[in-house]
DNA sequence: ACTACTTATTCAACGGATTGCGCAGCAACT
DNA sequence: AGTTGCTGCGCAATCCGTTGAATAAGTAGT
């Protein structure tokens, strides 16, 4: 119900094209709500008929021409309004999870391995939001205050995760120890 | 793609009902994975269409009568399938922080008012999570060895979440000392 | 030379998910 | 006496979202 308002926050800064904003929700939005570019295209052809944005066409050679969207009056009105009342409950999806939480049905060794690999992308992200974070620190971080606390949590979120990896890892490596009866092969 | 999957780990322990699994979706698994009992009854149906789940029907006298689930060997097959394969990338729907995100255009009044709302919630949930987490830790923790991680999963994230709006008070009460040009008024 | 990737947009089809409604009766509170 | 809330199931309409594809031209790597 809201991918119109991630990227109505989203033009409030600057004017952007479609694949801007698919790249911006691939990185720092995406931590917070994802989407498609299909998705994204969608959304805008409706804010444009709504008039919530509107765009300027921008002919270029060797690349494809560009839709420029920017958002108007009726936009922000909008966006202020959607601000206004209380946000909708978070919607979760974690397949990994759910995995998890079925757990005694795989092999740990195959657990471990999913844990390593989301890991390596969790630690990719720490990376990339503390090196954004710390930009905004040595700069303007009263300006964009709003940006800095949104990279914290995605920051306090991906070290959290980190943690519980360790957790989990410790736990299984305990439980090969001892000859609890494990399923090893299934 | 895999509330059935989410269903059929939960049906792996107990038989339940739908509204039973609508009640779990509400608490422990919610924070994983959340579903309406629409959507429960509907995936219920198509599992038992599909002969992954079976169900025997319980006359009740008082309350209406219920569907008793139970997951087939086909279920589990197909859920051993699954757990095989790669996790899909979780998905996010966070209302709540594109509405920070976009903070620049509300009063740092109504973000604090629906912080301590969410943290109340979010406290809440810590304290159930945590009260079950040490019910397993004195009884059996290694059988139910990924009950307690998935539990431990939460309580990090309530944990982290908390963090995060203890740092968001600090920087909006630094904000509001310093006459720093802030829109008051929208 | 060939392959793969990036920029840039769009359409069509399908399945997943939400919203809104309806039924039904008991318990508990006001 | 009346409202609210819980237990329990289900349908229909609509909307959100994913998958898969097509087009088109430049750039970078093997």
């Amino acid at each position: 119900m809201s991918l119109r308002h991630a990227i109505l926050v989203l033009l409030q800064d600057q004017e952007a094209s479609g694949y801007d904003l698919a790249r911006e929700f691939a990185n720092s939005i995406g931590l917070v709500w994802n989407a498609t570019h299909q998705q994204i295209y969608l959304e805008l052809g409706k804010l444009n008929d709504q008039s919530m944005v509107k765009y300027r066409h921008i002919p270029q050679d060797g690349k494809p021409d560009k839709k420029l969207y920017r958002i108007t009056d009726e936009g922000r009105d909008e966006l202020i309004r959607w601000l206004r009342k209380p946000a909708a409950p978070p919607r979760i999806r974690d397949a990994f999870m759910v995995k998890i939480a079925g757990g005694d049905l795989t092999d740990s060794a195959s657990i471990l391995r999913e844990l390593d690999d989301q890991g390596d992308l969790r630690r990719e992200r720490l990376n990339t939001f503390e090196a954004l974070a710390s930009k905004l620190d040595d700069t303007s971080r009263d300006r964009d205050l709003f940006t800095y606390l949104t990279l914290r949590r995605g920051i306090l979120d991906q070290q959290a995760w980190l943690h519980w990896a360790d957790e989990v890892r410790s736990a299984l490596k305990k439980r090969e120890e001892q000859p609890v009866s494990v399923p090893t092969s299934v």
